[in-house]
DNA sequence: TTGTATGCGTTATCAT
DNA sequence: ATGATAACGCATACAA
């Protein structure tokens, strides 16, 4: 009734006649060490039995597990389904297997999934988490493996870091905006608390603001994800004070959850995005071109901020030292209707 | 320099002054089998020394490795990320880790996925793929490990299946517009190809439509990815015929990859959602009630379906024997602007 | 009730 | 170049 179980590298040497030691070499240290007639054999014995080694076994036994923790904040956000996309097939690719563990925003879990996966020797982590709450990570959890960033830093830990250049982005997203004529700023921003990207495009927006002189205005405004009302008025006022000084006004949105927050503002305002206010968010979900006359956006480069960080990982897995390495990916500008020009 | 390596086993021993199989039955049968001085003991030395035990080193040994293997047609999916959720939650909840393997829609990888998971002693496994392509999963594959399928069934596979009831929620749409004063119903589909979910709905709006006598019409529309030029001649053919004929008509579309296609359509062919043509979608994405008017959805309970499927494959871990079951989940029908009734 | 010995499937260190 | 053999960390028959 029981399946026959899969052939291990005992049965394997038991075919080819030969011991485990031998098969053992064939597999890891192929080119050395090897007489014809015995690589033979055992090639054959292992193509007959179907012959698959035991990741965990192995993991066991030589330490290494070819697993890679990866842990996302909120998988139910977009931004963090595609760079886990980009960075699973980066390692399947190298021969590495993701686990994956979804925070599911609650941030005192860090330390219980960095613990979970430690405990199935992953090699290496991905993390895209806060940094913040009760089981900060720190170097001590990690256990000695090596880790890296996204999108996020973490207080206190010098690791590699891959991420969207937030500066660079919020220029062009800011410089388009003016030279379309819109001259009052608004930044929606979900609240800062201690999350790295957040400071730093909120940072990037006041010095946008700053180098445009006294031309441009420019106001910040933390929206809170039970606080419509406050975002209704901020908007609602933003639009007024437009109109009343006869200046052309945009919103500038910090991610996809707050576009979509914004957008929804709009509609219990019956403002229309284009000719009212215009609008440019970062991140580029597929519903973007369908929202009224199509939202401008910053597009991250999702897929590769996914791919570099498990290239990074993997690098210092091959044993690459040297300091915490910095990689700034460019966003790219997608302009739609919400950014026209002044009609 | 190398962090201390975390305890074993034989740590807790020395320190307890006990041997290793007191510890681990201390471990595992703490009720039975336990004087109180020892056990006293070792719980100390398991505290003093913040021991856990190793997953891998458990999984070789015992056979089981807490493990589940969730095999995913394509992450980028919002459906297969909240069932993701629904169903990593009930697992976390139950002890278990969830590994997740993504095809990304490359269906000749199931064997590869089955494979890897099985390599690392997965306990089972929740599939949701499409279960055709070359390597097809069969009851072979699985090595005798039990498997939950979500929303597809396979060919000849008879295992536990969890679902949309998709019979009832076509029904419901199709009542809905038709109260609504709709007519002329077009049913816009992904090609079906040989994946039942996609099949039963259809089947059932042809069942829906059948059932309301000839004062309602039915057509389907099977939609490519890079055919927008048939679609728009589908939406248009119908919203002219509708016209001529002074009926209402109306799209049903069968998911929410094909809800943005018939948005982008609707958008280029410069029609309404609600005035012109009445719409009510499969899922219920956050931005449906961004576009137009609102679009009036079926949500389904997707954490519920996952967290169902979950459940399904804990207690045939925990020994439940007898056939395979069946879930059928209730949809939820979403009314908002694109199917007001007439104007 | 507790300790001893063995096995799980590999890799690596020794001999040979 | 190849073969024994000892780990790796744990669970479990079996012996005491």
């Amino acid at each position: 009734m029981q399946r026959p179980a899969r052939a291990t590298i005992a049965d394997v040497a038991r075919v080819a006649g030969v011991s485990k030691a031998t098969v053992s070499r064939f597999l890891n240290h192929r080119d050395r060490l090897l007489s014809d007639d015995i690589a033979a054999r055992v090639e054959a014995a292992v193509a007959q039995l179907a012959y698959t080694p035991s990741p965990m076994a192995q993991a066991l036994s030589h330490g290494r597990s070819r697993l890679i923790g990866l842990i996302v904040a909120d998988i139910t956000n977009p931004y963090s389904v595609a760079v886990l996309r980009g960075a699973e097939k980066a390692c399947q690719d190298a021969g590495y297997l993701v686990m994956l563990f979804n925070l599911g925003n609650d941030i005192d879990r860090e330390r219980e999934a960095i613990d979970a996966l430690a405990g199935y020797q992953v090699d290496g982590f991905i993390l895209n988490t806060l940094g913040r709450g009760t089981g900060l990570i720190d170097a001590e959890a990690l256990r000695g493996k090596p880790a890296v960033l996204v999108d996020r830093r973490h207080a206190g830990m010098h690791t590699d870091f891959v991420s969207l250049d937030n500066a660079a982005a919020m220029q062009l997203a800011c410089g388009h905006l003016v030279e379309g004529g819109h001259r009052e700023l608004l930044y929606v921003t979900e609240p800062q608390k201690g999350v790295s990207s957040r400071r730093e495009r909120t940072a990037a927006f006041g010095a946008c603001v700053q180098s445009q002189g006294p031309r441009v205005s420019g106001m910040v405004f933390e929206c809170e994800a039970d606080d419509a009302a406050g975002l209704d008025a901020a908007l609602q006022g933003l639009h007024q004070r437009a109109r009343r000084a006869r200046r052309r006004a945009a919103v500038l949105a910090g991610n996809a959850v707050v576009t979509l927050r914004v957008a929804a503002a709009m509609a219990r305002l019956g403002l229309q995005f284009g000719s009212d206010l215009g609008f440019v968010g970062f991140d580029d979900p597929e519903w973007a071109p369908l929202i009224g006359p199509g939202l401008s956006a910053i597009a991250q480069p999702t897929e590769a901020i996914g791919r570099s960080a498990a290239t990074c990982l993997l690098e210092r897995l091959k044993g690459l030292e040297g300091p915490a390495r910095q990689l700034l990916l460019p966003g790219e500008l997608v302009v739609r209707g919400s950014s026209a020009p002044a009609s």
